[in-house]
DNA sequence: ATTTAGACCTGTCAGC
DNA sequence: TGCTGACAGGTCTAAA
């Protein structure tokens, strides 16, 4: 689901909320989530790390942990399609109950859970905060995969309907390993035209199909490849490698301004995605070719409905006008 | 070497 | 109201 502005959004978030915060333990509902090391050695490893830095490369959100300064382990998190992570209030209790009343299923579906406020019969939207309004919707809190108990009563939650998601555990000197074949990060000033031309040279396959690979640049989706090449009036069929250099220059601009200002609006939410208190993010109304089914838009440069079309598996949103073949 | 279909998963929504 | 099928922000693997 989310795409580098959301990971970057919870990114700054979690430096804001849990920096310094000590994880306690761990509870694992859904073991597949765990990549890496078997669910047993993660949890033991994890227990009593403190949160010392939190970072994102690509659509991967990092934490360094460590039990005194040094960082020792860096736990890694991808969201995939429907992850989400909230952080609940101390007092918030998590009561393990199966919606369903054969415990047999539990084994293919996972237990479902009824999430309580402090202050007991209080349903959603509970107020965290006043002044922000943020509320947690226990609903949608029902697919809870993996739960960090932190020392001071808080918890992370790891909520993820699809189960795709995955959080793994690493030696800090293997980070590398970690996110091997992640190419160059688009908000960087490392990331030049220059690096995008090289990323695109020799590469024959559709342009929308190659921004999705994740070693070209890291982050984008099926979202922000179909804005940037909107923004850039590139059709996503033309073969990567056969952009001119304006049209490159262009792309990259595009690539740049789409990331920036989605992050400014807090991410795009068209159902799942939420921020860490559970806000929504506000991106959606500004994008310009990508919307959900039902909702089309229009070019704002030639009025055109914007199309749609099946490109690699992925639905791809353009222009007919402006971006031609 | 690429491209593509299938897996992994559950929820939602349109249409009958 | 209920069933069926299509579709969803992602990525990996095996087969063509």
């Amino acid at each position: 689901m989310p795409e580098l502005p959301e990971v970057e959004f919870t990114a700054r978030q979690l430096r804001a909320l849990v920096l310094d915060a000590t994880i306690r333990d761990v509870q694992i509902f859904w073991e597949r989530t765990i990549g890496t090391p078997d669910a047993p050695t993660f949890r033991a490893l994890i227990a009593g790390q403190r949160i010392l830095q939190v970072r994102r490369r690509g659509k991967y959100l990092l934490f360094d942990l460590g039990r005194a300064d040094t960082p020792e382990l860096v736990m890694t998190l991808h969201r995939r399609m429907t992850g989400n992570l909230y952080l609940l209030p101390p007092g918030w209790e998590i009561d393990a109950q199966a919606r369903t009343a054969n415990p047999a299923a539990w084994s293919t579906r996972g237990p479902d859970f009824r999430y309580s406020a402090p202050d007991s019969g209080q349903d959603a939207p509970v107020l965290v905060r006043e002044e922000e309004a943020s509320y947690y919707d226990p609903a949608e809190l029902s697919h809870c995969r993996v739960c960090f108990d932190l020392l001071d009563g808080r918890r992370l939650l790891f909520n993820d309907p699809r189960k795709f998601g995955r959080i793994e555990l690493w030696p800090a000197d293997r980070e590398d390993e970690a996110l091997a074949g992640l190419g160059p990060e688009p908000l960087s000033t490392d990331f030049t035209v220059d690096v995008l031309s090289s990323r695109l040279a020799g590469r024959k396959g559709p342009i929308k199909t190659v921004l999705l690979a994740q070693e070209t640049v890291a982050g984008l989706g099926n979202i922000y490849a179909d804005e940037a090449l909107f923004l850039a009036r590139i059709h996503p069929l033309r073969p990567a490698n056969s952009l001119s250099a304006e049209e490159l220059s262009r792309l990259h601009a595009a690539i740049v301004s789409v990331l920036g200002m989605a992050i400014e609006y807090g991410g795009t939410t068209f159902s799942g995605y939420r921020g860490l208190q559970g806000e929504l993010g506000e991106n959606y109304d500004h994008l310009k070719a990508y919307y959900k089914a039902g909702d089309v838009k229009h070019c704002f440069r030639c009025g055109s409905p914007i199309a749609s079309q099946v490109i690699a598996q992925r639905t791809a949103h353009f222009c007919p006008q402006c971006q031609t073949l």
